[in-house]
DNA sequence: CGCTGCATGCTTTTT
DNA sequence: GCATGCAGCG
């Protein structure tokens, strides 16, 4: 039986009398904070309860007060209480919460966090039970995709036909229902060229040799353990008096059920969620888990949290108006004690480009203070957007006035190249048998090691049964390289030797260890000599790579945590917009907030309603809920009649979301006769009609404002490039660059100034074509790029 | 082995 | 429009 570390200490010691943990002479001052429904929800301790809190509702409040009030009350000693949350961030403020809460650090709530940082924890103690060993890796989703290929490769199977990705995102399916390769339904196991759950089988086999996880076996494997060892599941059933779960509504089946098991026992489970905020349905979140609580947990009591302390009515009321479109809800009626404020605003533009240009302006102009509002600063402003590609328009407006701005999103730090190759040379000094690691930086930096080398290097190490690291020696000693590689390979052997060792030399400065393997790898110099204008930003990366680990003891230490924490917190100083998807605004407020590119086939996206139906139409009315409701004054909405998609113009009409805002709470921005077809102004029976019929109704295009619109779009378009010709070239402007001066800039690389207008440059891109740009984003360039200006 | 040039095919994203 | 991935050549 495996250990049960501190709860077996805790339980041999005697459990104290709950009165004399009970704190309750101190009182309860922080139950005065909340209003009736949060001290209801807080105060119903026993038994299942569902918090529906919807947005802005003060749900975090509710929940991390209540985690003090069973600590206070003596219910729970903290490390009794299992609090899960699904992102790191999420987990990282509610445990500053509740310390606030309490006036003091809550000595170990070790089981609040993330559902995958609980599993990993419970999986390291069982992780025999499953067959792997208690140090095993996880990986993720790169090494995964790769490991898939080399299935698919060796099943004889084309892969171009069926892509790894498409397998791998089968098999995450399979793993969020909780579905074995035993026991994926006959109907499923034909995908993938009806070989997926052969593939499905192989691919769990060849991990658990590996000691390997990806993230979905966290939660899988446990769930194993759970219902095939009764004993274990019941220790851990009386050990979690309490159950927390914040985001109920983004569950899983494998979360269900995991969570289903633990509060079998006390049934003491409180889930919070917002069934009108469910919008990761294509990952597995099951809306159901939510709608169903009642009869999961029978005598639930459900709490409904409506008062709203965050946007104001009117923005409250086009929310509502918007996502009373969807049936199945559970109902919740948002309300507001703060005053009515403004409408939210609705415009229509010609093109994607004008909406960026107008939203630029309107950001600037809310800076200086405009419509009766106080001046906003740059932080207090968003915009949100439904595809990470509509972010382009954006950037690229922002960076030629010289607006700045933040993109939240992106690739984390840890997913990015630089970042896992790096976490790959340190992986294999400290386990040598890390095969994907070695894989993967054995030709990086290129050492002319190619495909025939490495698979010379497979093929021995597979008849010898031994690691790659330890195939690519032996191949090396049996001549089965060629001339070059040899060579390389012996010298990447040799000091992978020598790193090793000195992780294992207790003297050695793990930081100074991992500069070093950088260095002597060739790694860091590589990114040196590239002249690509990401190479400055990966080398920083790095040097941020080497400052993390001073929070670890050792290597090994830090590989271990990093998988799990994928956060990307950019705190860059200084006042910015922020631009980001609206998933990724998902728990976030912002005084202002734009919401651009509401269009039919992009919001609601097409594709999501072509796979998911009905289904992923209300998924989209939902994200259109949340992001409306991320507004706390200001809430403007905006549709453009053309947009360019992949390279190719599309016209597309206003998104049918548009017209389930209730009139009285919109104030319709755009011009007359740019947009009377269909918007409050000439049809009050917008509510329904299908889109054939708005599309017939909506004399948008036939408008006179929309033919001068157009016309003068038109006349833009051709007369650019004349303009262009006819610039005044201001040589005593600020700026002190010339024509002709080759500059580096940030984003774009290196290029030439062909023309300078006050402070603005008119810039030939090598890379990114020609751009105009405010002069303080660039910097002077030597020649040829001989000198790189960091 | 590595580079270049063409074909392809696209949401949303945490862990 | 762009990144990725492959085939073909040096």
């Amino acid at each position: 039986m495996s250990s049960f570390d501190e709860n077996e200490a805790f339980e041999a010691a005697g459990r104290p009398s709950l009165s004399s943990l009970a704190m309750s002479a101190r009182g309860t001052p922080y139950l005065d904070d909340l209003n009736p429904a949060q001290r209801e929800a807080v105060e119903a301790l026993d038994g299942p309860v569902l918090m529906l809190a919807g947005a802005g509702t003060g749900k975090t409040k509710a929940l991390t007060t209540r985690i003090a009030h069973l600590l206070n009350t003596g219910r729970a000693r903290p490390n009794e209480i299992l609090a899960v949350t699904f992102t790191n961030k999420a987990a990282r403020e509610m445990k500053g919460r509740v310390e606030r809460l309490m006036g003091q650090t809550v000595e170990g709530m070790p089981w609040l966090g993330t559902f995958h940082a609980i599993c990993v924890k419970l999986l390291r103690r069982h992780a025999e039970l499953v067959g792997l060993k208690t140090n095993f890796t996880i990986l993720d989703t790169d090494d995964q995709v790769r490991l898939l290929k080399q299935l698919i490769v060796a099943a004889n199977i084309d892969e171009k036909r069926w892509p790894p990705r498409m397998l791998a995102g089968l098999i995450d399916n399979w793993k969020n229902r909780a579905w074995t390769p035993d026991k994926v339904p006959v109907a499923d196991a034909a995908a993938f060229n009806n070989r997926g759950v052969e593939l499905y089988a192989a691919y769990q086999a060849r991990l658990k040799a590996l000691n390997a996880v990806d993230f979905g076996d966290l939660l899988l494997h446990v769930v194993t353990i759970f219902q095939t060892h009764a004993d274990i599941l019941a220790q851990y059933q009386r050990w979690f008096r309490y159950i927390l779960v914040d985001e109920y509504q983004d569950t899983n089946v494998a979360q269900y059920l995991w969570l289903r098991l633990l509060a079998g026992g006390h049934k003491n489970i409180c889930c919070v969620g917002d069934d009108d905020q469910s919008i990761y349905g294509w990952r597995g979140a099951e809306v159901g888990n939510i709608l169903r609580f009642e009869k999961d947990f029978p005598g639930a009591k459900v709490v409904r949290l409506e008062q709203n302390y965050r946007s104001t009515p009117h923005i409250l009321a086009a929310a509502s108006g918007v996502i009373a479109g969807n049936a199945d809800r559970l109902g919740k009626t948002l309300w507001t004690e703060a005053n009515d404020g403004e409408k939210v605003r609705l415009i229509g533009h010609w093109d994607g480009e004008e909406e960026a240009r107008w939203i630029g302006e309107e950001i600037e102009a809310m800076q200086r203070g405009t419509r009766g509002l106080a001046p906003m600063g740059l932080d207090s402003m968003a915009i949100l957007v439904r595809a990470s590609h509509q972010m382009r328009a954006f950037e690229d407006r922002f960076l030629t006035i010289g607006l700045p701005y933040r993109v939240i999103g992106g690739p984390r730090f840890y997913e990015r190249m630089e970042i896992r190759d790096a976490m790959a040379y340190f992986r294999v000094a400290v386990s040598p048998d890390d095969d994907l690691g070695f894989e993967r930086i054995i030709n990086t930096p290129k050492r002319g090691v190619g495909d025939k080398a490495l698979q010379s290097i497979q093929r021995v190490a597979r008849a010898n049964g031994v690691s790659l690291l330890d195939g690519a020696r032996l191949a090396v000693a049996a001549g089965e390289l060629s001339g070059k590689a040899k060579g390389e390979v012996g010298k990447l052997v040799d000091s992978f030797d020598r790193w090793r060792r000195l992780t294992l030399n207790p003297q050695q400065s793990h930081i100074e260890l991992a500069e070093q393997i950088l260095e002597e790898s060739g790694y860091t110099e590589m990114w040196q000599n590239d002249k690509t204008p990401e190479a400055p930003g990966r080398l920083e990366n790095l040097k941020e790579l080497v400052e993390a680990l001073e929070q670890f003891d050792n290597l090994q230490g830090f590989l271990e945590h990093v998988a799990l924490i994928m956060d990307n917190e950019t705190d860059e100083a200084g006042e910015k917009v922020s631009i980001m998807t609206l998933h990724g605004a998902k728990g976030l407020e912002f005084p202002a907030v734009f919401l651009p590119g509401w269009e039919d086939g992009l919001f609601p996206s097409q594709r999501s309603m072509d796979e998911s139906g009905l289904k992923g139409l209300e998924e989209e009315r939902r994200l259109a809920y949340v992001g409306i409701t991320r507004a706390e004054e200001l809430c403007t909405i905006s549709f453009a009649a053309n947009r360019r998609v992949y390279g190719q113009w599309q016209s597309a009409l206003p998104s049918r979301f548009i017209d389930e805002l209730p009139a009285d709470h919109v104030e319709v921005l755009t011009p007359p006769g740019l947009y009377g077809g269909g918007y409050g102004a000439a049809a009050p029976g917008f509510g329904g009609g299908d889109i054939e019929e708005r599309a017939a109704s909506a004399n948008v295009y036939n408008s006179p404002g929309w033919r001068r619109l157009q016309e003068r779009s038109q006349m833009r378009g051709t007369s650019q490039p004349s303009e262009a010709r006819n610039i005044v070239i201001d040589m005593t402007a600020v700026s002190s660059f010339t024509q002709g001066d080759r500059i580096f800039h940030q984003k774009f690389g290196y290029g030439y100034v062909m023309a300078i207008e006050g402070d603005k440059l008119d810039i030939e891109f090598e890379k990114a074509g020609s751009k105009k740009v405010v002069a303080k984003f660039v910097v002077a360039a030597g020649r040829d790029g001989e000198d790189v200006p960091f």
